[in-house]
DNA sequence: TTAATATATCAATATATCTTGATTTATACT
DNA sequence: AGTATAAATCAAGATATATTGATATATTAA
């Protein structure tokens, strides 16, 4: 029970849904980068990808200070069935920017 | 969006995962019949049921002055899924009780 | 119409969650 | 060591959600 409460509290939020779609389009991505592609501050999405990543939704692969969020693979049939959901949602996707490759990233 | 958040929403909570499953295992069943089955009392219960329906996974059908509440059908995909995997989560259900069928329910 | 019963809604309180700005931690570079 | 940058965590306030007891609505029966 815990886990699925875990697991569908994590979905029970616009912004994490939109990170989901957003990673879903786009594959890995930093926290500095989403900062710019969804105009966020930085600890409202560490916050968020926290949430992603203890329920089972998100890794995280680290390279140097920058920290590669990206959707966890394989996922169990439910939180797939989620991200499909999610990817069906008529959601207005902020366009990508990756200051990150033009060593723009500041915050 | 909003559609996927209203069901997530439903979700999200401990009580709807027990009545979802207890509908699941039990079919239709009235208010009055879920209070002596579960132990809760009547606002806390109608207030779950309506979130359920508004959310599109319970109809109700009025019988005199029952109100039966059992899972819709049929459910698109993703809710299909969500019932699926609260069928499968390990919940310690409590005894049905019927007092409607006897003429003992009394709040 | 009146009374009785089942359900729905309301008001108040308690608990949880989200947002922001400040601080801390971790890594890389000089 | 000292500085700079990216990310994580913390503290405070705002918003949302759950619970309870009281009240309102609706249907049935006398």
């Amino acid at each position: 029970m815990d886990d699925f409460l875990k697991t569908v509290a994590a979905l029970n939020d616009e912004t994490r849904v939109l990170l989901l779609r957003f990673f879903d389009e786009h594959g890995a991505l930093c926290v500095c980068d989403l900062q710019a592609s969804l105009g966020m501050i930085q600890s409202r999405l560490s916050r968020h990808l926290k949430i992603l990543k203890e329920a089972g939704f998100l890794r995280v692969e680290r390279k140097g200070t920058w920290a590669y969020y990206s959707i966890r693979t394989p996922l169990d049939r439910f939180r797939s069935e989620a991200i499909e959901e999610i990817r069906h949602l008529d959601i207005m996707l902020p366009k990508l920017q990756k200051p990150s490759q033009r060593g723009e990233c500041s915050l």
